[in-house]
DNA sequence: TAGTGGTCTAGACCACATG
DNA sequence: ATGTGGTCTAGACCACTAT
């Protein structure tokens, strides 16, 4: 009888309850302010504190919340854009870019790597590790593959490790002819090394960034960068900041 | 010697069990086949199933694992490559690529769409929807959003609604001049309806890839492109298929 | 020490796909 | 009808940060 169809289909209760607090966020809230805490959350809702927290965690996915274990949750500023195409057709640390070169290891690279630039397995190369900051916070953390052919002048081992020999690497690359690049972004999770560069916990969602260098029909050169996914937005084609994105911001206090 | 490394902190089960869940998905494991259900799993490691499923969770984000209700848990095919770059400098539906229009409809946009167009928060643009296919499976829901002003000869209302609109509007669009375009990668959570269309639970992370086309100087149109994040490597500057990715760990310098 | 988020448990029930 | 993954609960304890 007066059976409204009623959800045939039911919400779920986290998605349902993800909604509430996205608008909430939006009319109730500033950038910095901190929430409740998730007992209390949980309890004001309703719901087990299980339930509360699938909310939060697809929030912070979004970008709209930021947690810190002893500290508590507080809202999320806008994600900055981080400029990624601008270094088009130009090698890693050209003309002083946004990353700071950390220190430089001689091994043998992942097999997927070494399968990409052309080496044996076993073949050790040159890795950069290098990190990009940007507003202050650590964004991206980076590995750059150089196979030994790549930068044979580089032989003399006396060149110090570390950072001075990063810088060397770096270097010696400029010197060749960039013939072009190729670029992939996906979706990974940090690991452990990777989280703790970047301040999050293991696992936490990065979008990682592949590029290929190319110069005389061979890959120079193969960079892994791993962005933070909760903070950062990758932009190509050089303008600069756009606020697409879900909607009102609304301020209030 | 301050060595920091100190292994009193004892890393997470789920953390530990997506390791070795993956290192087995390497080596005793092929694509397609399915996994031991979840409860099994659980109790031939000694956990919670909720821990466990914390780690199945881990490699589906991660593009190792697909799960699918009522069905079971399958080794997934390495991510496809979605070329997005080749585009470039073109317009939407040009030379045939690989969306297909879905329908049509006239609105006003959320209001940070409006803002990115240049229109008023009121104001009604054509909204053209379209999804992408690659190897059979849907890997992109769009939402195009195309001022009035930029497609005038539109304006007979008689347009019928539904896909002939949508193809009106693209071949429209072809006829200006196109003279940069601007875009964005972010993480983002799949809507109830790109979900559906995507094949996914509400809330699945996806690959939001905004574009803007300017023409005369103003933005002419704006793409919101929804890729499933778990199945596609969204891959710029024309060059085909690297497999790179997930090796075993590295070591530390 | 107190309070926060992070991990983990052992259950229960639901929605969906398949035979 | 059965078996699968998805949701939800009500606890417990741990790791971390601040005071």
């Amino acid at each position: 009888m007066g059976t409204t169809q009623l959800e045939s289909v039911p919400e779920p209760k986290y998605w349902h309850l993800r909604t509430v607090l996205s608008e909430a966020l939006d009319s109730e809230f500033t950038v910095g302010e901190i929430l409740p805490n998730e007992r209390d959350l949980a309890a004001r809702f309703g719901v087990a504190r299980a339930t509360l927290r699938q909310a939060l965690e697809q929030l912070e996915l979004e970008g709209r919340l930021q947690r810190r274990r002893g500290v508590g949750t507080t809202v999320a500023p806008p994600r900055v854009g981080v400029d990624v195409g601008a270094e088009q057709q130009a090698w890693p640390g050209a003309s002083e870019d946004a990353w700071q070169p950390v220190d430089c290891a001689v091994a043998a690279p992942p097999p997927a790597v070494a399968d990409a630039l052309g080496t044996d397995r076993d073949e050790a190369v040159h890795i950069v590790r290098r990190s990009r900051v940007s507003h202050g916070q650590p964004v991206a953390a980076e590995l750059l593959y150089v196979p030994r052919s790549s930068v044979p002048d580089l032989t003399a081992i006396d060149t110090p490790s570390g950072t001075a020999r990063a810088r060397a690497v770096l270097r010696e690359l400029e010197r060749l002819e960039l013939e072009g690049q190729d670029r992939a972004v996906e979706l990974g999770s940090a690991r452990a090394d990777d989280a703790r560069e970047l301040d999050r916990l293991p696992g936490a969602p990065v979008l990682v960034v592949t590029t290929r260098f190319f110069t005389r029909g061979r890959t120079a050169a193969l960079s892994l960068a791993t962005y933070r996914a909760d903070t950062c937005r990758l932009t190509f084609g050089a303008s600069g900041n756009v606020e697409i994105h879900h909607g009102p911001e609304r301020q209030a206090s």
